[in-house]
DNA sequence: TTGAAAGCGCTAACAC
DNA sequence: GTGTTAGCGCTTTCAA
């Protein structure tokens, strides 16, 4: 007999607790006008029914549902999936509740702010969103505070939130000259969001502060296949080290090492995420990881500071990279 | 100029139009009693303010929110991760707005409910949820129709979508046992969901048919790590297949082969789930590939259903998985 | 074919 | 400290 009959309304509960409905509410929330006594009641009341209030009138009569959209571009990525699994599981510990979508083109991305808009959630995370222009326009126009997870954007008046790029990628040149390297090369990705730029940037800059330059750089798509396809072109530059955009490029050139004819000498290699894989035996990477816990920490705390206060003023927050070290780097004892 | 000044409500839409609220609402909802004439200008008026209606406020009238609540458990699960692309996707192409949550626990899941409750979604999926015993619990109490994709339950009031995996277990015995393989294995995972057991039952169901049996079995928590230490124990049966309950192990396996002294001949492996990564070189797993866009389709299909027609009768539909065969099954010329 | 009015479940301003 | 009332934005009888 565990099934209860109904769903309860405030009304039901007013009535067991002998009380009017405002009075629920009140207690419900808190309220510190409400008498001791008449609190206990209308708590007991609420219990004993299975009371819970519904949200969705809550939020029409509040103008604020506690509804967070989120967007995202492309779960198959591990990386971003992980984010997005931290960021519900960080917003679902303040109450708030995550509407998803998949804006993986520029349409997609603009279709689904205006689907979030349509369900008056109280703000929008964008989770590393190429289109990010798009975003920003759509959620301008439709008055939505929005905070741009690990992507950036000339707009002062938006909320980021993003990893330090540029100092990342001159730690991964630093580390590479103390292995001993002395020629270099960079794996590019095809997108050209600022944030994946400013890695390259700060490699180079390091780099030249050193006393070296880039010796070579080849682009691939993200994909396992195409990477390993072109990664060839950058192991006949003869660069002693590669640093890639990402890990899934890291692998792949690795792979490709390992096809190579004749026992060519793997270039010391760092990537990008710091994956799962990446701590796997078969490829043991040395890679940049972008502090995912603390990068959607710090995001769910900003876009709940909006929903409490839907003024409060943009904040710009840059998180700390740091390097895990593995095999990838280090150096061969021939 | 693009920026809209503000919200618009229906009644802005009516005004400019020179009709009654009424009128708008029925026009936009496609209400053939309307007359072409003024549904053209309630249109033209809607386009020119940019008019989106309140789902909330509609769902509140309706008491239909056209929000799917969907539970996952791990998307670090790059096969989680993929359903749940593949579900927000057909979902968003219905229409329909997925409030997702993540239940790891058995009291996560049932909270997850709890909260989707509040925000009164049309129906829940569960996606490969362990704890489906809670979940259905949850929903009947609260009375939410609720959708099963991968797992199943002895109920027969939820709808349940899944693969067939006794069949499956049955397709990787008789491929093995075409190879030629005479001596089995089975590397399990520790769940104890009953499509997970079904696996090795229609393995060795199958291999018993063939007049084989089952020589070792070994089982191991889903992550590489762990996978990797108890892999020597089933390496050490000297079983000539071995059919893994989860690509994650299967790979184990493999990195287990590499690392293990001597030039041991690897055994003929199965992996299940056909990730990504079993098609990259250095694996090249042959897997067994549950249809996901499939079973997302009827997963999606199926809570639509419902979303429509509130009295839907309860659906369980199977999919038929199919294997996808790769270099770790091919007969190593020696 | 259209309009007026009521009401979904909740909270908060305003009484008392 | 608590009750009464109005109203969030929408849809939908009911009446015309």
């Amino acid at each position: 007999m565990d099934r209860e009959k109904k769903k309860i309304r405030s009304f039901e509960v007013a009535e067991l607790a002998q009380i009017s409905r405002s009075t629920v509410s009140r207690a419900l929330a808190g309220d510190p006008r409400i008498s001791e006594d008449t609190r206990e009641r209308v708590l007991a009341a609420a219990a004993e029914l299975g009371y819970q209030p519904n949200l969705i009138a809550r939020g029409l009569k509040n103008q604020s549902t506690g509804i967070v959209g989120v967007v995202v571009t492309d779960l198959n990525n591990p990386y971003h999936a992980h984010a997005l699994q931290l960021l519900i599981e960080k917003l679902g510990a303040r109450r708030l509740a995550p509407l998803v979508f998949v804006g993986d083109t520029a349409e997609g991305a603009e279709s689904a702010i205006e689907r979030l808009m349509s369900y008056q959630v109280d703000a929008v995370i964008a989770l590393a969103a190429p289109f990010s222009s798009q975003i920003v326009r759509a959620c301008k126009a439709g008055r939505k505070p929005l905070v741009l997870m690990n992507r950036y954007d000339g707009d002062e008046t938006v909320n980021v939130i993003c990893g330090d790029s540029i100092s990342a990628g001159a730690m991964v040149a630093d580390h590479l000259v103390g292995q001993g390297a002395r020629t270099f090369a960079y794996f590019a990705g095809e997108d050209s969001t600022t944030i994946s730029l400013d890695r390259e940037t700060g490699f180079v800059k390091r780099l030249n502060e050193n006393g070296f330059a880039l010796s070579a750089r080849v682009s691939s798509r993200y994909s396992h296949a195409h990477a390993l396809k072109v990664a060839p072109e950058l192991l006949s530059s003869g660069a002693q080290a590669v640093f890639c955009a990402n890990d899934t490029l890291a692998f792949a050139l690795i792979d490709a090492v390992r096809q190579s004819p004749a026992a060519a000498v793997s270039p010391l290699i760092v990537g990008y995420d710091n994956s799962a894989l990446a701590s796997w035996p078969i490829y043991d990477l040395t890679s940049v990881d972008q502090n995912l816990e603390e990068m959607t920490s710090l995001t769910v705390e900003t876009a709940h500071a909006i929903v409490i206060a839907s003024d409060t003023p943009p904040k710009r927050h840059t998180i700390k990279p740091y390097l895990v070290e593995r095999g990838s780097t280090r150096i061969q004892s021939a």
